[in-house]
RNA sequence: GCCGAUAUGGCUCAAUUGGCAGAGCAGCUGAUUUGUAAUCAGCAGGUUAACGGUUCGAGUCCGUUUAUCGGCUCCA
């Protein structure tokens, strides 16, 4: 594959390069498309992405709709045929402002302006079309093999709510029809693991539009493995000293005064309830309710680190558009935590922390997933507390702990919490976006505000600091990711159903109704199929509706000799066994958390 | 919230240009007593998301609302 840079040295494509540069131009060579059919557009950003390509244009008065797509790749296939050469040649700053005025293209114009004065800038032209492009590019159009168009959305003008909102068209390019075909198997094989779709058809949660949206309802299934959830972070934080509590769902709007979180989130919360002259909120989150705990009795720095974690339910007015099943609902469950610590303690128990998070991810074998420090950023003076030697304090603080623990993690700016910074691990589902699943926040903020105080080993009174953390992030969405890691296939100790007893035919239902009370009451989850069907059909339903690790085939060979077939669900394979071994090897299994 | 699309039985989907709402699975009833991924037959199931409009006639066309999906923005 040759191409051409944008000082107009042609050569052979990097490997790295090319999927970057196939995108790139088939981006030019859609906009070229567009332009030729619709005239009155204009361009603004028309990037390479890590799947992808796309370009916001400006339609103008026009609607555009997915309808309209064939129409444009039909143009991009024939500019292809056309195989125009990309040509490539520099301009001065008052060259590209003049030739893009000429052509209308303001937004090209509003985006030199940005550019640093000292920036060259080079423009590519294939055909009749001109685009402003640091490239590298092909060098003819007909280079470009396989693509799509994927998508229209709207998108803002620099990602800016306040800007035109323009129309963004996306489409995937690729180096071969092979490839093209690969990508759309892809796509196939992720709208199979979406854990709306498992979860709807494996009955684990549903939503119903008279309960009201992003208000999704766990079902006996789903809620089983919640609970399983539940128990295994519990008992994990237990271990570690923490002390669980509960605390209301509810909360005055003073409460939430007080933690400054009313001031910066008051738009995202459900609106306030006045009642008897007071004004109650459904709580957003945890920590104003877990300061109040703290500040119910004296605290000597003996008492320190005081860690108080609660499986807590909160409740956020997210925007519509941007809910997801149970991965962000308007109702969630937090794994909250806060620890109250001297300073002297931070380091250890940050670390005690950060070693809690990768213990888990250990059990759930989570390997894909990458460290944050996320920081404020100090030219906005809205979103957060404003207190620069506290930032700074905080910040460093922070930093030096991560590197201290040898972590390693990249710095965002501007990710922070209102109050303090943080340590945030984020995991890229099998679906979707890349989103943070645990986080672990340092906060000289609120115990300020809140006033607490311990008394130092000087008799003096001093301020705790706060770790906020969360392991699991919140329940529902752990288990979202859960559900498309593992389409549904959960290892034992969270399978909805663990063992399913299927007798083959009536005459057994007897000696498989003894079996299944027998698990049973061993504690393992069990069902027993008692349907009057085929056993090959009762197989088949406890693979796909339930993916039931263990079934049991019993029949009258298993009666006589008293003994079980079990089959797996991973290798479909049969084994005998007597009910007493496969109880223990379940049990342990369990006990273990096996997985697959 | 914004842009675009979609909405037909519990689920998955059909229904020429506007002309009798249909199938498979699931459910129920009966027969079958079954050996490792679907036994057969019958029955029942619908205000086509809601409301309004155009029309002799609307699942289909138009408007409003609601929900869902794909993006944008956002996620304490």
């Amino acid at each position: 594959m040759k191409i051409i840079y944008n000082n107009g040295q042609s050569g052979d494509c990097p490997a790295e390069l090319e999927q970057e540069v196939l995108r790139h131009s088939a981006a030019h060579i859609m906009a070229q498309a567009v332009k030729r059919l619709y005239p009155q557009a204009h361009f603004a950003y028309g990037p390479a992405t890590e799947k992808g390509f796309y370009y916001d244009i400006d339609f103008g008065e026009e609607k555009i709709s997915e309808e309209d797509l064939p129409a444009i790749e039909k143009e991009m296939q024939k500019i292809v045929k056309e195989n125009l050469p990309f040509k490539v040649y520099p301009l001065s700053r008052e060259e590209a402002v003049k030739l893009m005025e000429e052509r209308g293209e303001l937004y090209k114009v509003e985006h030199i302006g940005d550019l640093p004065e000292d920036s060259v800038l080079t423009f590519y032209q294939q055909g009749e079309y001109i685009d402003m492009c640091v490239g590298p590019h092909l060098t003819y159009t007909k280079a470009l093999k396989a693509f799509k168009l994927t998508a229209i959305s709207g998108a803002y003008w620099k990602n800016d709510q306040k800007n035109k909102m323009l129309t963004r068209i996306n489409g995937v390019a690729f180096r071969t029809q092979e490839e093209l075909a690969a990508y759309e198997e892809r796509v196939k094989e992720a709208k199979a693991r979406d854990h709306r779709r498992i979860g709807k058809e494996m009955m684990l949660f549903m939503t119903d539009d008279l309960v009201g949206k992003g208000l999704p309802m766990f079902l006996p299934k789903g809620y089983t493995i919640w609970q399983q959830l539940e128990d295994y972070i519990k008992a994990k934080e237990r271990n570690l000293g923490y002390q669980h509590v509960m605390t209301p769902c509810v909360g005055t709007v003073d409460l939430y005064r007080t933690s400054g979180h009313w001031e910066h989130y008051k738009e995202n919360m459900f609106p306030a309830m006045e009642l008897e002259g007071e004004s109650f909120v459904l709580r957003p989150m945890n920590c104003p309710h877990h300061m109040m705990i703290y500040a119910n009795q004296l605290h000597s720095y003996r008492d320190l680190p005081i860690r108080i974690g609660e499986i807590a339910h909160d409740f956020r007015y997210e925007p519509s558009g941007t809910l997801k099943g149970i991965e962000r609902g308007r109702h969630f469950c937090q794994n909250d935590a806060h620890l109250f610590v001297t300073p002297e303690q931070i380091k250890d128990e940050v670390s005690s922390v950060v070693d809690l998070i990768f213990d888990v991810y250990k059990d759930f074998g989570i390997t894909d997933y990458r460290c944050v420090l996320s920081l404020r950023d100090p030219d906005d003076k809205v979103k957060y507390h404003q207190d620069d030697a506290m930032w700074e304090k905080a910040e460093s603080a922070l930093r030096e702990v991560l590197t201290e623990l040898g972590i390693n993690f990249t710095e965002e700016i501007g990710e922070a919490a209102f109050y303090g910074p943080k340590l945030d691990v984020n995991v890229q589902p099998a679906v979707g976006a890349e989103y943070t699943l645990s986080t672990c926040q340092l906060d000289f903020c609120l115990p300020a505000r809140f006033d607490l105080k311990y008394t130092d080993k000087d008799g003096s009174e001093k301020t705790p600091v706060v770790l906020h953390r969360a392991i699991l992030g919140s329940l529902d969405r752990f288990m979202a990711y859960l559900i498309e890691e593992t389409k549904g296939v959960f290892p034992v100790w969270l399978a909805p159903v663990q063992v399913k007893v299927l007798p083959v035919s009536e005459k057994s239902l007897d000696y498989a109704t003894e079996v299944f009370r027998a698990i049973r009451k061993a504690g393992i989850r069990v069902e027993l199929d008692e349907r009057n069907e085929k056993i090959g059909y009762k197989i088949r339903s406890a693979r796909q509706e339930d993916k039931v690790p263990y079934m049991l085939i019993l029949g009258e060979k298993e009666t006589a000799e008293g003994n079980i077939s079990v089959r797996d669900r991973a290798t479909d394979q049969t084994t005998v066994y007597s009910l007493d071994a496969f109880i223990s090897k379940v049990t342990e299994e369990i006990a273990n958390r096996v997985r697959g």
